[in-house]
RNA sequence: AGGGGUGUAGCUCCAAUUGGUAGAGCAACGGACUCCAAAUCCGUAGGUUGUGGGUUCGAGUCCCGCCACCCCUG
């Protein structure tokens, strides 16, 4: 199991198709948006040569309008990689959700999920959620970040259906592992460094985008995007444009920002993980190349 | 030229009790992360309040000059 991780416009997809022809590996997209249908320019989503050249999978799983929970993915994405095991080749996990990423290969345990539970949750004021949850289980603060409201939410309607409480989960061998970065499928991964240049690279990928159409497919989705998906990165702030309501300049402006706090917080989350070997972002592609087949050990 | 208005952090701001030595949102920077995760949350930094004087124990707040921008009249 190989994978590359890493923040947006890091040059993963064009490693990844040489490095999935040099492993004779398929790719697993690890990737939020991509499994959505129809969000293809503003998602980067690799096209249909890209495709030809080697099997992607988790792509375009759903309509825009749904919502793809992590806890699907997981499952789906485990089917998939034991069904391309049993024709044996390899997988080459390749994207920037890192919490799509750690549920696909380490053992996270997604509770159920009960949408009208869900709903009465979230429909609380936050102190009241968070004053039942402390209610159930006093060191909750220990495991959950009270501060944040969705997490709060989140917690109470695993307690709510039975899951267990926050203290309860934490203590299970898996919530330990997961804590110690002990994988359930061993891989070796990198996580490509952006670097500097980062900002530059950022700009000409957005103006690639809206070049190639980006504010047409926004236009074309807009009464089709769903909870998630409209927030993905280029959508959420083209839509005010679409509607007339921004000049595209400011959009535009607007998408680069939300790029590259996406890319901080991608860092920070690969960053700690102490299994993936870190690879600075080169200009010259055979160079990250090599750098990630040595880290592969080939 | 005359009359009026505005000038507070990178940006926005009818924040700043009767004058008591500056706040917020966003951006920036750092961090967290067991299903809204391209989401959500936490923390840090940043201003000689356009400028020069004056009044006052003390001025973003009052007075005068100057500068910049905006509006009106010629």
């Amino acid at each position: 199991m190989l994978a590359v991780v890493g923040p947006t416009a890091g040059g993963k997809s064009e490693l990844s198709l040489r490095l999935a022809d040099r492993f004779d590996a398929e790719i697993l997209s690890v990737d939020s948006m991509q499994v959505y249908r129809g969000m293809d320019v503003g998602t980067a989503k690799p096209g249909w040569e890209e495709r030809q050249q080697v099997p992607h999978h988790m792509l375009d799983l759903v309509e825009p309008e749904e919502e793809y929970s992590v806890a699907t993915f997981q499952r789906r994405g485990r089917a998939v990689i034991e069904a391309v095991h049993a024709r044996g080749r390899n997988v080459l996990v390749v994207g920037g959700s890192g919490l799509h990423f750690r549920a696909l290969l380490d053992p996270l345990e997604f509770p159920g999920h009960d949408p009208t539970v869900r709903r009465t949750v979230e429909a609380l004021e936050p102190d009241v959620a968070r004053a039942e949850l402390l209610a159930a289980d006093p060191g909750a603060g220990d495991h959950v970040d009270l501060e944040n409201p969705r997490r709060v939410a989140r917690a109470l309607e695993v307690v709510r259906i039975g899951g267990g409480t926050p203290s309860e989960r934490a203590g299970s061998p898996a919530a330990v592992a997961v804590r110690e970065y002990r994988p359930l499928i061993p891989f070796t991964g990198v996580v490509i460094d952006p670097g500097d240049g980062l900002g530059t690279r950022a700009r000409r990928r957005i103006d690639k985008m809206l070049k190639r159409g980006l504010v047409a497919e926004v236009e074309r989705l807009a009464p089709r995007l769903g909870r998630t998906a409209s927030q993905a990165v280029g959508y959420k702030e083209l839509l005010p444009v679409v509607e007339g309501r921004l000049p595209l300049s400011a959009g535009a402006a607007d998408v680069l920002t939300a790029t590259l706090a996406l890319a901080r917080r991608q860092r920070t989350f690969f960053g700690r993980d102490p299994r993936l070997h870190p690879i600075p972002w080169v200009s010259v592609v055979d160079q990250r190349l090599a750098a990630v087949e040595e880290a592969f050990g080939a």
